[in-house]
DNA sequence: GACTATAGAGAACGATCGTTCTCAATGCAA
DNA sequence: TTGCATTGAGAACGATCGTTCTCTATAGTC
């Protein structure tokens, strides 16, 4: 019961967290979101930056789920590599896309909560080493890795803003154009 | 007198804005660091949306005026392109350097507040031409411009978050990469 | 010097928010 | 059934915040 009720409530907390950002949403607001008592969200997540950051915990394992389920699923290394711009061009086309959840939060509240701030690090650094192994296992060179993955960074925040997903595939052609350099066939 | 305070009261808040997300900055906050009267705030300012925009305007000439110095002191049409990633780098050693302004204030406030989205889009749309026409006058084709500019968004909130400034190299080489495919030697 | 307009200092207001508390209802053990 | 622990519903609390108001002092005008 008590894990339902986290599922629950981290669910309705990331929806409205994402959609109008994290100070905008009263615990109220999630409560009647998530349908359970004040007292259970309490019980919960004792503060409002708990559940923040165990929104940010779930955001974590969707984005690695999704981008892994679109990498696995092809073959070749160079290929893989390219996969993930694919990842991005199907959530940019989510009707709901308003940016990179991560960057999101640390922009608003990365300097007042420190908490907030190393699981943006940590949820980042995790991808660097993710895109750096995909690199390594494609026998590219590790000056790679970091110019795909902020491809891919820059991809979010531009795709947000402009509110198009044109970003997704002029990142994925950049990409290509920089595995080719590095002399990856 | 009123030209100086909306300045100093604008140069406070963007400061403190900055530093800290703008909703953890009170208008007594900006009051204080303005050494003005909450009266003089709101004479120049009727809103906290107000004063936002007006931070988000003078971060834009900031930009603007810091990008361009570098670019105009390069002569050669290629090379302008990567002085783009120098500005970077120079900023990101600052040390008070937290990611880029607009895509803080977008993530935070972005979707509840239509003022600051579109001028956060005016802003992204800008710099957007900006590297467009320097591409154009280096004689690149036109969809390096995204591309270079995606580059500049990914190192920004790349460095934001890994607090290190390498991000604006590995952009920087990218962006050598990009160009030297592009044919323009 | 008297009058008026302006502005500073900060109290005050109303709303919101995170969090806790009250109270009644429920479910379970004996 | 009685007693007890748990829970839901939501009122209440204390703090903060954006904004306005009061009151006083000052400066300029006649």
């Amino acid at each position: 019961m008590s894990e339902e009720n986290r599922t629950r409530i981290v669910e309705a907390a990331d929806e409205l967290f994402y959609a109008r950002g994290i100070g905008q949403v009263g615990m109220d607001a999630v409560r009647d979101a998530a349908g359970v008592s004040l007292r259970a969200l309490y019980n919960e997540f004792p503060s409002k930056e708990d559940l923040i950051v165990a929104v940010l915990g779930k955001r974590h394992e969707m984005w690695t789920s999704g981008v892994s389920r679109k990498v696995d699923a092809i073959a070749e290394p160079r290929a893989k590599l390219l996969a993930v711009y694919d990842y991005l061009a199907d959530w940019f086309d989510d009707g709901d896309f308003r940016g990179c959840g991560f960057i999101n939060a640390f922009g608003e509240l990365g300097a007042a909560s420190p908490r907030v701030a190393e699981t943006v690090q940590d949820h980042k650094a995790d991808f660097q080493r993710y895109v750096d192994a995909l690199v390594e296992r494609a026998g590219g060179p590790a000056s790679l890795g970091p110019q795909l993955a902020m491809l891919a960074e820059g991809a979010q925040t531009t795709a947000a803003i402009s509110g198009t997903t044109e970003a997704a595939h002029h990142a994925r052609a950049a990409a290509e154009t920089l595995i080719a350099a590095a002399g990856l066939a």
